[in-house]
DNA sequence: CAGCCCATGTAACGCGTTACATGATTAG
DNA sequence: CTAATCATGTAACGCGTTACATGGGCTG
């Protein structure tokens, strides 16, 4: 039950769903993503339980908008959410279970492609995150003491990413070097 | 459809559904869950569909067992889901979108207790996951270069668990310094 | 005028979670 | 005898993915 919260996270400020879309597939690429086709039914139905408001409104590109909102009521199960403590153990990272079976594959020259593949996904992940992270430094000398509240706590989500993707493209190529090794 | 993979690449070797959720939470854990209710669906599925064969078996302790093992049309599409390159962008880091919105908390005292219950769950894991390492590393001197097949690439993903983690707990532990900083 | 971006949805199907339901064996 | 472990499932409901459907406005 989390997309729920992050919509009502997302719309403390108002936004479109397909504005929405846009804040998960720029923002939080790095830990969750979304599909409109599950964004659109889920704002009705938060509407419906009066946890959201809705406003049409018109857009300076393309149709109408609907604008949604966070209601009281919205804000009061996001901060129930945040004060039940931390959600874990969501994890599933396919591209592990992959490499646990990776013995599967008959050929070694496989199971090093397999492996290559996943570097270059890494760097470029690990990249584009460090470029992000870049800008931020830049716009706030003082970083990361001096970042208003507002851009603190996503901040932190910033740099868990780029710690937890460094380690990743550490072990790709730590992995690498082993699989060579055993010819 | 990962768990459908996931269940014919533990199936290489016959067990029975409980015995397949007892895997899932000593060794993928890690990575990867699933629940009993999920697992038995999944598996009649994918006996019906010619992946998976079934015999009935007794059991030491409790009632009969259903032992389940992947057939040649079941590895075929094993190595075909290894072949098509790594599965990435499952993640789903739900309290990391908590920590995003974690400003919607009032009270700094509120912040400060999330992210320690966070540290003590990262470094429960991480100790968790160093523990089964030096387990694996007494039984084979030659670590990890000396280990078979069958445990090398496992191990692989055991290595990433405790690099991962390891970056969650040392971001923790830096987010609650940035915190306290910040009163 | 072709292709992309803006904007909102529905439908089909499979995955994930929680609760319910049953019953045997074993360790303390 | 009680609790844990062994063992297999069903039901209800919500989440996630892919495909389908529509149409306006802007850029090259």
């Amino acid at each position: 039950m989390s997309l729920k919260h992050i919509l009502l996270g997302i719309l403390q400020q108002p936004h479109s769903g397909y504005d929405v879309k846009k804040t998960f597939d720029h923002v939080f690429s790095n830990f969750w993503a979304a599909h409109l086709s599950q964004i659109y039914p889920q704002l009705k139905r938060l509407t419906d339980q009066g946890l959201l408001t809705v406003q049409d409104a018109e857009s300076s590109k393309g149709p109408n908008k609907k604008v949604y909102q966070t209601t009281a009521k919205g804000q009061r199960e996001l901060v129930d959410w945040l004060a039940h403590g931390p959600v874990t153990n969501t994890e599933k990272l396919a591209y592990l279970a992959q490499t646990f079976f990776l013995g599967a594959l008959e050929s070694h020259a496989d199971r090093i492609q397999f492996m290559e593949q996943l570097l270059l996904h890494m760097q470029h992940w690990h990249q584009t995150l460090c470029a992000i992270q870049d800008q931020v430094k830049a716009e706030y000398p003082n970083y990361p003491h001096g970042l208003p509240d507002e851009e603190f706590y996503p901040n932190l989500t910033l740099m868990l990413g780029v710690k937890k993707v460094g380690a990743k493209v550490a072990w790709v190529q730590e992995s690498l070097a082993l699989l060579q090794e055993r010819q």
